[in-house]
DNA sequence: AATCATATGTTATAATTTAACAAATGATTA
DNA sequence: TAATCATTTGTTAAATTATAACATATGATT
């Protein structure tokens, strides 16, 4: 089989970016189970992982849920800022954080990866 | 009754530190049972959030994994270096990187209250 | 000591994630 | 073309993580 999992990736990225805001696992494995009943944890997991391996998709480790990537490029480590209150997530390129990062982390030999870069609070529209 | 919480966030943050590395609320829950038979999940949970509020401990949250704060102070959001080979954690606190995050986040009139900001890689000894 | 508010223990279950294997698909070769 | 093979996908089941809901116990207050 060649291209289904494609299939299911852009399944699940549409399911993603039509609710428009962090939706858990469970929750996109219902939204698909419209169109089909028989569908498993596992699929939604296996296009999850294909799609933040390919950049499309962000999982917002502090709640366990995914958003689909707002950037039209695919290479970089989000900076995410969710609002507590409506769930709305803003996601920002920046690189400069990024590298203060690696030099801090560096200054001990550390060797720096992947960064997990979550800002919680409230948006602007709620805060107002 | 007054007092039984923090013994029993002492007993955890013991166990953390013994441990010296990162460990999950079961792992902490089986350490403490041997003392204790008849010891459940709410009850770790609760000490840990108890000491995370304190500040005396933290959640990883790209992990679902617990360590106890490194700093001898509490007040701060710390930048965590996780090593995914040995696992160890070194802890940083740099002001200036929660300002520049607070700085991009907030442009679009976010509230930045909580950060979390994680970074994956190898340590000095597994990078050599 | 009687009442109250709250903290803690307990049971059960919900939510999240993955392991392990079976079946299906298309590629490769004969 | 049919046989074999490697790989992807589906399926079942279970492991892991976390919390809800309620009972009990504790100490404070009157």
């Amino acid at each position: 089989m060649r291209t289904r999992s494609a299939d299911r990736q852009r399944q699940v990225l549409n399911v993603l970016r039509k609710h428009g805001r962090p939706m858990s696992a469970y929750e996109i494995l219902n939204a698909m189970k419209g169109d089909e009943t028989r569908l498993a944890p596992p699929t939604v997991y296996r296009a999850l992982s294909a799609l933040m391996d390919a950049g499309s998709a962000h999982k917002l480790e502090s709640m366990n849920a995914f958003v689909p990537c707002q950037c039209d490029h695919a290479d970089h480590a989000p900076v995410l800022a969710i609002c507590d209150q409506c769930g709305s997530v803003e996601e920002h390129a920046d690189p400069p954080v990024l590298e203060h990062l690696a030099k801090i982390t560096e200054a001990t030999g550390f060797r720096a990866r992947h960064h997990v870069v979550e800002v919680h609070g409230l948006c602007g529209t709620c805060a107002a």
